[in-house]
DNA sequence: ATGTCAAATAATATCGATATTTTTGGAGAG
DNA sequence: CTCTCCAAAAATATCGATATTATTTGACAT
């Protein structure tokens, strides 16, 4: 009758496991950019049928990390430098604006959720841990939340990933330089809990901007 | 070596059809926002099957037109005075962004297309045409299509389309005061084909600003 | 009356199979 | 030898049916 004591605590749903499981091996860059994605082919991969992996394909093309050709099926988002120079100014724009807004908007709760990030990421990058991408966003994405504009939000956790992904590609994994990149969250954290947007938009940008060269020399040029 | 008299412009894909109809009630306002979008309801009213209503609608969600709901369905996007607000602020700084971006790389052929872009506006304009509304957009996004930045075009088109479902929500129709919106449009054009970024943007967000206040108005505060 | 629980109903998510379309490979003509 | 065209193969898009899950209904006890 039934099937297996499944844990409810759990998402199940064929479609959201195949999205995850997809969205993982496009940003790790297991799934190349511009490979085709064959249904079949990944129908087998992630062990479920044709329906579930469309869907997710179709979902994936939302966050532009998959491109779909009409009759001619989907593929691997491509990748190059004008994009990724994209990437880095739209993040630029987009989070200083979500920043500034949060800024506005500070409260105790916000101070405690950035206060309680920046220390879990702390943890997990001296351990090491797999988990320190989810937490280095966390902590990224808890200064942006407290601007309360969805839209904005989802724009920035979009170019995020495809951000990731270019990390990917060029280091190979998440083992771009950690020497000072400490302090410079250190720096964000403390002006935005100053409650000085001028100088908390600074750093954030002279963060994003330095990981951007380095990731932008290694390219093509 | 060719196929038929069939022009190449007409899609010949269910799901692709099934997305062009669902935008167009969306947008509209046929299917009020909120609305429970049924599957079975949908795939007759298309006369399709469930495979590309379901595609379509995964689809939608890229464009924040649709919700999705895990194991509970489609609806179509919520609306609200906060989110119509947050739509405007959005157009603003990315328009703008944008539109810089394409005076500097302004060159004859981006002016040629410009006035004749806003020259088919003005015709669909003054005999009431239907298609006002399309050459509207394309006119907007010409003036945005000179930064060769794909992403940031895309989220400013999606911005768009958001905002003329809360014009059609507002008056039922594209009927919005047309008074000096003609002249908004000239100001606007005039300051890019002069290169004149600061003017240019100024009169552009002008343009937003008021006509945002005059929907923002008729809202529910 | 009212709240709870289980059966009935309805809708979604998923599967397997088929129809269409694109791509491939090779034979024949120039 | 190259190009064109047609048949074979592969892949996509779509359909119809089923299994799963959510929602409603109504009986029963409090």
């Amino acid at each position: 009758m039934n099937v297996m004591p499944d844990r409810d605590s759990k998402e199940t749903s064929a479609t959201h496991g195949a999205y995850l499981k997809l969205r993982e091996l496009i940003l790790t860059g297991e799934l190349p950019p511009g490979d085709k994605l064959k249904i079949e082919q990944l129908r087998k991969l992630l062990e479920t049928g044709a329906s579930p992996v469309r869907e997710a394909l179709s979902l994936l093309t939302s966050d532009m990390l998959v491109e779909r050709i009409d009759q001619r099926g989907f593929r691997a988002a491509p990748v190059g430098k004008a994009n990724f120079e994209e990437i880095l100014m739209l993040r630029c724009t987009l989070e200083e604006t979500a920043l500034r807004a949060s800024i506005r908007n500070a409260d105790a709760e916000w101070e405690d959720r950035l206060v309680l990030r920046h220390h879990h990421m702390q943890r997990a990058g001296l351990r090491k841990a797999p988990d320190f991408e989810d937490a280095h966003k966390a902590f990224h994405m808890a200064l942006l939340d407290n601007a309360h504009l969805p839209m904005l939000e989802r724009y920035c956790s979009q170019l995020y990933d495809l951000n990731i992904r270019y990390r990917y590609l060029a280091a190979g994994g998440p083992s771009y330089k950690k020497r000072d990149i400490a302090a410079e969250h250190q720096n964000i954290l403390d002006a935005a809990l100053n409650r000085d947007a001028d100088a908390a938009t600074a750093h954030l940008i002279d963060h994003y901007r330095s990981t951007g060269e380095y990731l932008s020399s290694q390219m093509d040029g």
